[in-house]
DNA sequence: AATGAAATAAGATGCAC
DNA sequence: GTGCATCTTATTTCATT
């Protein structure tokens, strides 16, 4: 992967509804070339989807909040019943395993505090946690999906 | 926005790559009404963007850090300064304001653990903070930009 | 590896109903 | 909403540098 490639990249990671052409024309590529390195970066898995992002306001999820999680003392099979368990709830977008003091953190969205009281009892019936702490999100100001493509 | 609506949604996060008419096809429209709806929907500003997604390891930029901020006792103008400077860096892809103990919430990407100290200088130099808690990712068991389109 | 041209296929867009 | 015409773009091929 080359610096043209990491242009390729910055560009699709900023707007994916260019067209070749266009973007060819922005990192100094005619099409067929440009063309080639997007195929060949898909392929690779460099590019790993294309997505609409969705404003979280305007469909009714605009609640969001960070969840640390220590698990205390458990075995490997119950942890990865646990991260699958975990996974497959819609309202959480993301759930890092962690090194330190918590286990895992999840960013949770949900329609407001309500349902996130049905997530939170859903959550602990679900697993025998040792600490659970929910933090609240008051604003997003700044969320991003592009990686920086400059070393 | 309707039912039809979210499903169109929910088919335009997982994969942005379809064709109108495929879209259709899954949601039960033909194009044009599904292309129309589409329209619409990038007019209202519910879908925000169309971006590619990139495996982080793939272009060196594995490390995630979660960072919690103190920022303690500062003005409305020391803040939205704040705000500007830590939205400028590019390391920083997601920065929220929060209630209750911490004031910030920070996801940070970096190469390497090194790069995360720069990092860090960077920031605690920028501003005069009360207390920066910053927690290492081990593993990303789950991510992912789809909001939950069902109620 | 890249360029430019060109051909074909696929899809987006717009119009009539 | 449907069906169809048209326009744009994606995709592939090829000769050339």
């Amino acid at each position: 992967m080359d610096a043209t490639d990491r242009k390729i990249l910055a560009v699709l990671q900023a707007d994916a509804s260019l067209s070749v052409a266009e973007i060819g024309n922005r990192v100094g590529l005619s099409t067929t070339p440009c063309w080639k390195r997007i195929q060949r970066l898909e392929a690779d898995g460099v590019i790993t989807q294309r997505v609409a992002l969705v404003d979280p306001e305007k469909v009714g999820w605009g609640v969001t909040v960070f969840v640390a999680i220590e698990t205390g003392d458990h075995s490997g099979e119950w942890l990865e019943n646990f991260a699958t368990l975990v996974s497959a709830m819609p309202e959480v977008v993301e759930f890092w395993r962690m090194s330190g003091d918590v286990d895992y953190m999840l960013r949770v969205v949900v329609p407001d505090i309500k349902s996130y009281d049905a997530f939170y009892r859903k959550l602990i019936a679900g697993a025998k946690l040792k600490n659970v702490t929910s933090r609240f999100a008051m604003e997003r100001v700044k969320f991003t999906t592009a990686l920086p493509m400059t070393a």
